[in-house]
DNA sequence: TATATTTGCGTAACTGATTACGTAATTAAT
DNA sequence: ATTAATTACGTAATCAGTTACGCAAATATA
């Protein structure tokens, strides 16, 4: 058991598995004290039909919380030895409806010492124990109904990887970073157009010397990212949000984000009361991003872009 | 989950295995969001690996507590994808000596991120919980392995079939019962004999009058076992514990014992100083059961019976 | 009313573990 | 020096569950 103190608690659905075996290990012979003729795998089953007439398999399965070829087989072995009835449904010929037999509830009596006495020694290790494991099930449960264990370690991950990004101004330097990482996606989903080259070939002229911006994100010193923020001045837009560009390498590190969210903070900064950006519905993770920050949809603005489909705003508050 | 709320700790097994199998479902999309080409139940023959430079295939089976045939298949996956490499042990032909490849502690080191992460969302769970999971098991290995689940449950039925056993003097119209229940056992395995007869045939003159006593065990209200106490005055022995049985089809409720304990008592409420008893080495249970009373093997006394091929004897305290 | 979709459930194949068993190498015992 | 027992470990069979798939019945839709 060392082991698993060592390794840390990635291992917890290793170690849930092994106490598990050792508990149900002891199962087949608990019944075998009883002289009840039955296997642990066919409990939940039974259980289920003592407590009602009749269920079909279906029923079965979901309260039980089994799939339901695994309640078929159980119900079939079960059959066999004579402790359950099948009928089909009268009005709904697919449904095959199951209860009890004689011998069944015969054995449903037979049973009701062992749950008591079982009950009873558990109870006797949860007094023995700081910790309530029977509980401590129920919260996990609980506990990953609300958020999968995957979706909190993909929330680590990003708190993690965040503290490793650092957003930067631009520096001429970083022109070529810029401009590479621009063309890298957009000829992967469009073609350039003019207005790309313009702006990216002259970040200085075309957006910077415009009272623009341009900011990078390092992460581990590496840029891997980059987003630009234009400025507009048609009386209603203060900025546009544009050249955002992360590396594929660098994807699902939350990059994008602490690049788009530092953009907007700085025209928060400048005064921007609105900010505008266009993009297409087939970059589903960008479109994402922007809603999470707040943008809304909106129609109407002409654009130099035929990859143009949808047009963004932004109020800031 | 409601379900197990109702069945009891009955079902703690089931219980235990579906969180097992909640938790293990994410595993291998943690692997792919960390990018790590890793089926999850590799991880701990993998993580071993890691912590020293070579293990064999039982060392490893024996430190994360699988079968020996679960690792080899396990080691030989983790070759083909070459994260580890196999050697035969020069000095010993028969071992396996396993160690990661170049490729493999490239990977160990890559993983190091997610060991943090996962364990991190572990502790976020468990910092919601009342009752810490991975505390909770360890209790219950810990605990288990003192006693089993089984063994707990063996002793909860005795304590609960105690209760129903009543100890009674023996009263005229228990005659047929005390003749019967003898004679069942002792015609399965030996023959009857004239003493048998004697005794059986008049318990009132042949031991109650002569200083003796007979107890009856009532499980609830039936009559299901005898025991006789036989005034003995050969100058060691006070009386002969003899005729006890115990119906088969109440073995294993702790009858025998609870006859006998009450035997022991009644001899030593009347100032007898040693008990005797004669058996055969084939009744391995009631031998036991002296053995637990406090009995010791004695040799040398003669004996009207054939089956006898084992004496013991009581020093009353 | 005809057609498409959904539902119930049985069969088959797969999965990650186990136990059972066989073989070869090593170690212990006579 | 044999012979017996133990050990290492691979293969095969088994087990308790799963997902994939297909058929038939019921329900929804056009």
């Amino acid at each position: 058991m060392n082991f698993f103190e060592e390794v840390g608690k990635v291992a917890i659905g290793s170690r849930l598995r092994m106490l598990t075996d050792k508990v149900t290990e002891d199962g087949a012979q608990i019944y075998k004290l009883y002289n009840i003729d039955m296997q642990p795998k066919w409990f939940p089953v039974f259980y289920a039909l003592t407590q009602v007439k009749e269920k079909t398999i279906t029923e079965l399965a979901k309260e039980i919380g089994h799939s339901h070829p695994s309640v078929s087989k159980i119900i079939s072995e079960m059959l066999k030895k004579g402790y359950v009835k099948e009928a089909k449904d009268k009005t709904d010929g697919r449904r095959n409806v199951v209860s009890l037999s004689k011998k069944g509830i015969a054995v449903s009596e037979k049973i009701k010492d062992q749950l008591i006495d079982v009950n009873a020694a558990v109870e006797e290790i949860s007094a023995q124990s700081q910790n309530n494991l029977w509980e401590a099930i129920g919260e996990w449960e609980f506990l990953l109904e609300q958020k999968t264990l995957l979706r909190r370690v993909i929330e680590k991950k990003k708190e993690r990887d965040s503290l490793k990004v650092e957003i930067v101004d631009y520096q001429p330097k970083y022109q070529e970073i810029f401009r590479s990482l621009n063309v890298e996606w957009i000829s992967q989903y469009f073609t350039m157009e003019e207005s790309d080259y313009k702006a990216l070939d002259n970040p200085q002229s075309y957006i910077l010397d415009k009272g623009g911006f341009i900011l990078l994100a390092l992460y581990e010193g590496e840029p891997l990212g980059v987003c630009a923020l234009i400025k507009m001045n048609d009386g209603e837009y203060d900025f546009e949000l544009a050249k955002m560009a992360v590396s594929p390498k660098a994807q699902g590190r939350n990059i994008g984000f602490l690049l788009a969210n530092a953009i907007v903070e700085k025209a928060k900064l400048l005064g921007a009361a609105k900010i505008y950006l266009e993009s297409n519905t087939i970059l589903k993770p960008a479109i994402n991003l922007y809603h999470k920050l707040g943008f809304q949809k909106v129609a109407g603005k002409p654009t130099p872009y035929t990859r143009c489909n949808i047009q963004m705003e932004l109020v800031v508050k």
